[in-house]
DNA sequence: GACGTTTGTCGGCGAAGATGACAAACTGAC
DNA sequence: GTCAGTTTGTCATCTTCGCCGACAAACGTC
């Protein structure tokens, strides 16, 4: 019965492709390698009771994964229970490597990320603002991403190149099609990095708030919870949708600019070109403005602000019970629409999450429908400022992880 | 190729179950039933073509399916071409039967429906409010089923009980958490309904606005369209959300309660006990409100309104002109958080559609993002009243469109 | 009526997982 | 230290399922 459910979440609807024999072999190893990256090292009787696949089954299907130098098996650490002990299976980190690449607004960040999740290696550089331009920031980061190749194991594998960009970014064709902070519009990204970076691997691009939540949810606190709303904040407010454990895309990728839906129609106008804009409301420079401050006032003058708070300064606290009020309203809109069973703050927003908390948490008991808020938890990010770039990571992985043979073939030829 | 594309949708994240052989079998029978169900007879040489299997695989598994009486050959009606003419394989419509039951605020249906879609017997009884204490609703469906059976094949099947209300259904137990119009809360409907019918069939119980959705994306204007955004509006204001064809349910069933969004924090009151809901400036009662009309006058003052507004009464048009404001709105906000491919309105918004429609595409490109609207339509819904007892229909019949011949054991052995 | 074309059918093949017997490896008690 | 008990890996065999290729059937055309 449970294979008769996951049939069903499986073809779903829509004429679908007919099932042949080695999808059967192709399926399963890829759970295996799924439960491995996602779930860390893991028997094999482990295994065998998490996937109800027979022990022949699992001693052949990791047999492959360890040819295809994809997993390494280890004698058990003898743990005091009797029986015979089970040989451990654990990811090869060090030989198959995902690149992470974060354009954020006023940094760039590169890491190497092996399977497992495991950060090998990591970069983040500061930017100016002339340094913004696309050719610059290409540059910049094919620069970085030398570096970090260099210090890797020569006999690795590059397994993908995962980009998050602040921006609008059409998963379709992998260009971004509006940046407002860095000032791009329509620019070819995935392409053109991929041709500075020599087209050695495939390069992935989404959009930084799509990949933070992605992060969250795979590694993060919302790890296993299978619909959840990410609301990512820094100067504009994105945000991740994640229903039934996979990301809501929308039609070309653009789903999730929560930080757009009109929640006052008497606000400030919005960047965007619309009108109370919930960004308006809850984004950075809202926040400083109400405290006082240069709206523009960026990383320093938050920190300034929730040291005010700290010291318990009215004008600190004020603006973020305001501030707290708007979050609340938008997050139980959110929830209404989405009936999440957790919401998770990042960015700035995590930030100032025990600042609002309780007040978030009333405004939403007020204004979202009892049963759809029925059990639901805000949570701040746990993985902080790095969620984007970790899931830029696990973007990479994810052509590894459906077919691990069949993009291993891909991946070495194309060397 | 495909195959992969096909895996990586299929078993993407997540610890999921090992797959078997017979998954295989399973699954191709599915897929060949989905086929016929959503796109009506086809020759065996166009499932070979759709699906990509070999002719002796479809051969196979078109006759399984017949023996199972899920499907019927008849030889090809030649048409000119030459070389052998191929069998068509068409759906048993009579004797594979799902019942769909819409519980609207005003009306009660009961339909039944074979196999492709094709409604047999269908009743629509208006009711009085005294008959809208649960008792008497599950009394007055059980007759309405039992006259709808009598009419049925005698041989046929009943392969499941689709329901449909007004209100807040918990997916994980088809119980009915909160139905504001008809005065229901925390109602066990599903099983006290199975029971009442002496459990024939499972009885699957869901929100109607849901159900709309999902016929429409199923069988009406939306067919075949991946991203959805579907709006529901009568007195209340429900959706239904469609990702990757997919209905988003949320983590207990409750998603698309997108009537209570917030658009206007200094608006009216909300019934949900919140303020400024989007449901109170797009409802039927604020409509009927602003045309100076009661906002309790129901159906008939809608009729009267939509005369007014083609006769050209200034007051009918300025109350649609201020609803298609308002929808515009909160359409955009929608569409910014889910990207969609195309908007329905049905319900009482299907009916003001072509009063509305310029204003908020107006609105839409003043508040969506522009990559999130670009190819973005907004229609009128193509079932009208009768979707939500459509998409009942399409909810029973669910099971056994992912696993045809395990659902039909059960079904089989439980008369 | 012969020919070309398209399609169903059937037997054989290979891949993948299940099954069950047996061996191996570890714990713990005497 | 040995032996029973337990758990697990391995191997040979079986079943299921789809693919492949050969052949026959059914149709249009000339």
């Amino acid at each position: 019965m449970s294979a008769v459910s996951t049939t069903r979440a499986a073809f779903s609807s829509t004429p679908s492709t007919g099932v042949r024999s080695e999808t059967v072999r192709s399926a399963n190893l890829a759970i295996i390698l799924r439960e491995l990256h996602f779930h860390g090292p893991a028997s094999r009787s482990e295994l065998v009771a998490r996937t109800g696949l027979t022990r022949s089954a699992i001693g052949a299907l990791v047999g492959e994964l360890v040819k295809a130098d994809l997993v390494s098996e280890q004698r058990a650490a003898s743990d005091g229970s009797p029986g015979r002990p089970s040989p451990v299976a654990a990811p090869v980190v060090e030989r198959n490597v995902t690149l992470a690449v974060d354009v954020a607004v006023d940094s760039l960040a590169v890491a190497a990320v092996g399977l497992g999740g495991v950060v090998l290696h990591a970069e983040r550089v500061d930017r100016p603002r002339e340094r913004v331009a696309v050719d610059a920031t290409i540059d910049d980061i094919v620069a970085m991403v030398r570096r970090v190749e260099a210090a890797l194991d020569p006999g690795c594998r590059i397994i993908g190149i995962g980009v998050g960009v602040v921006g609008l970014v059409n998963r379709t064709d992998n260009s971004v099609s509006i940046a407002p902070n860095l000032g791009w519009h329509d620019v070819a990204f995935g392409a053109r990095l991929q041709h500075a970076l020599g087209s050695r691997a495939d390069v992935l691009v989404s959009n930084d708030a799509d990949l933070a939540a992605l992060a969250e949810v795979r590694r993060g606190v919302a790890a296993g919870i299978r619909d959840v709303l990410y609301v990512w904040g820094e100067v504009g407010v994105g945000g991740g949708l994640v229903s039934r454990g996979e990301p809501i895309t929308g039609a070309a990728g653009f789903a999730g600019e929560i930080g757009h839906v009109p929640v006052n129609p008497d606000g400030r106008p919005c960047r965007c070109g619309s009108v109370g804009c919930w960004e308006t409301e809850v984004g950075e420079g809202a926040l400083l403005e109400r405290s006082g401050r240069s709206p523009e006032g960026g990383r320093d003058a938050v920190d300034a602000l929730l040291a005010d708070a700290d010291a318990g300064v009215p004008s600190a606290l004020d603006a973020l019970a305001v501030q707290a009020r708007w979050l609340g309203i938008g997050i139980a809109g959110l929830i209404n629409v989405m009936n999440p069973s957790m919401v998770v703050l990042g960015g700035l927003l995590g930030r100032v999450h025990p600042y609002v908390s309780d007040q978030v948490t009333a405004e939403i008991e007020r204004r979202a429908l009892e049963s759809s808020r029925r059990g639901v938890v805000v949570v701040p990010s746990a993985l902080g400022g790095d969620a984007p770039l970790m899931g830029a990571a696990e973007l990479a992985f994810e052509r590894l992880l459906a077919d691990p043979l069949g993009t291993l073939r891909k991946v070495s030829t194309s060397r």
